[in-house]
DNA sequence: TTGTAGGCGTTATCAT
DNA sequence: ATGATAACGCCTACAA
């Protein structure tokens, strides 16, 4: 049995493509009896109408597109917990989800121009936004409504971020509190549009503890977990080693805590350790990591209800929406230190 | 500037749109010289193809399908990583994913009827097989591919699945060989395909040492780490209460170790406890929990390349693919017992 | 080598 | 209340 289209149910019951499309559709100018008629005939042969065809016509799809990177995986909480947010909320007001997972560079903005100018998305999320990003040109470009994770100072298209630069710059205090005074940050890739205000929290807070800025205490990494291992064999391999190490995201806070472990140093006794994002992996580490708390799921609900307001074209205020850090003070972080 | 359409091109060129086409498509029966004319007018005008009207014409979207539970967020990693390995393998062959997040219902099953019926996918990946699973019937009652992770024991749909009851078998083997007699299961709800394996792996060890049937060992729980603690408070508080437990998922055995650490026992030593996936978190929990191990993300990624073989109309072997399981013993499972 | 014509399945406009 | 017709943008026989 090939599958029903309205011109099978108009065959069977005689009436115009026109009319069943109508009756279907609940329009009022269609004979009751008619309705019911059509009804019946395209409930028996399990009538699903094509979504293809439908969306070519209407011009909208009910779906929001989300490219996420391709090593974007189990490894990395942070985006599979955005995407649940997004899904989640999504779903509530009908729509699917279309995601495409690329590689950074040419792929990546051509599996845009798939979404976008393809005609298969309603709307785009982006998240971690990056510097003079080419993805944000190209969606600024385009007609489609797009909102954002993330955000530098200057910018003016639809976000939500958590101000970096005031939690780390919190989270540098909150150490002082306990009495450390070598403290040190392993920043971000320079080119997300969070890293040099996350830097420049860190910089404010030595300014305000009166401080000095030591730039051997400054060591970047990729995000990952290995690259906060490796930033901490630099930091604890030289003289005058920080006692405190705060990283830009959990997955590196976590690298950094094993990499101590392994020295035979104890987090938070020893050498105190800080993140930022917290993951779920977070609260379950061991010792549980003290982090500078986004609300990641809640954020993915956001965007999507945000996005979808502005497909619908309603009026949306809180386009910039700047969220307040939230300390989360866990045993990494350790005791407030004797002298 | 409206976006380009092959009609813009032909009418800039002034060649057909047939021959627009044609040429942008690689025909080799195109002039070169109107090849390189047409692609540049393309170029100039960042053409992109509407792919909502190709599928309409070709029939096929390069996507795939999938329906997660609508509450299978962050708190469920399982299938935050399974979307992992699908996602990352489909991006490497060309395909992107379309997901809904659906309550399990009526609605879940029109979300199937709105992928497949309605053309948007093809192909489809089922997670989490139930038994008599109405998806199931209506994904062998259409024409698209689909593969399925999870099995019962006669099914013959494409599949792939952990050797669940050999695996719970030999857990509770584990248990009794650190000197284990009275080991608890905490069961998985009834109509889950891999339920009544589990359950029947747990019989099967207790025949094979010897140990009796004592209903009273095997509470049923959810999934979720609530009904683990749950169970934990109903088996602890019985007379002659078991001193292993067995959860047939990590959530669950996490849920379990929270619950027992709050009645001041210590996991591991007062009480053994063991899982079932390998979660993340489960090697990040405290103590480590002992699990057995299910690749997920790698089961995510098989799963993603045998649906486009299927797809694609190759010959696919391994229809049917049973793992064996891996037991990986963590601290959780403690240390052999004296006598 | 290029063009004409038809159709994928739907919805919208305009008659009747 | 119903139907004929066109259009969304693309692909592909078939003709020229």
């Amino acid at each position: 049995m090939k599958k029903a289209t309205l011109k099978t149910i108009s065959d069977e019951s005689g009436f115009s493509i026109t009319t069943v499309s109508r009756a279907l559709a609940g329009y009022a100018d269609v004979n009751e009896r008619t309705r019911q008629l059509i009804i019946d005939i395209a409930d028996r042969l399990g009538y699903q109408p094509n979504l293809t065809a439908r969306h070519l016509r209407s011009k909208h799809t009910n779906t929001l597109g989300m490219v996420i990177p391709l090593t974007a995986y189990y490894s990395d909480q942070f985006f599979m917990t955005l995407l649940s947010g997004v899904g989640q909320q999504a779903a509530r007001f009908g729509y699917d989800l279309l995601l495409s997972a690329q590689m950074r560079g040419e792929e990546e903005i051509s599996a845009y121009r798939r979404m976008v100018d393809g005609s298969r998305v309603d709307g785009m999320v982006l998240a971690r936004v990056r510097q003079r990003d080419a993805r944000l040109d190209y969606l600024k470009g385009s007609a489609r409504p797009y909102v954002v994770f993330g955000h530098a100072d200057e910018d003016d298209y639809p976000y939500i971020d958590v101000d970096g630069k005031t939690g780390i710059r919190q989270m540098v205090h909150h150490f002082a509190a306990y009495g450390h005074r070598r403290i040190a940050l392993i920043a971000a890739p320079d080119d997300l549009a969070f890293a040099p205000l996350r830097l420049a929290g860190y910089w404010a807070a030595l300014d305000d503890l009166g401080l000095p800025r030591d730039p051997r205490l400054v060591v970047t990494g990729d995000l990952s977990a290995d690259s906060g291992a490796a930033a901490v064999t630099q930091l604890l391999g030289q003289p005058d080693p920080p006692t405190a190490i705060l990283a830009c995201n959990d997955q590196m806070a976590l690298g950094a805590m094993a990499a101590i472990t392994a020295r035979g140093l104890r987090v938070g006794d020893d050498v105190a350790v800080a993140g930022f994002d917290d993951i779920p992996a977070a609260a379950n580490a061991s010792p549980p990591l003290t982090t500078i708390r986004q609300p990641i799921f809640e954020i993915g609900q956001s965007l999507a209800q945000t996005l979808i307001g502005l497909i619908r074209g309603e009026a949306v205020h809180d386009l910039h929406v700047l969220l307040d850090p939230e300390l989360v003070i866990r045993a990494s972080s350790g005791k407030p230190r004797a002298g």
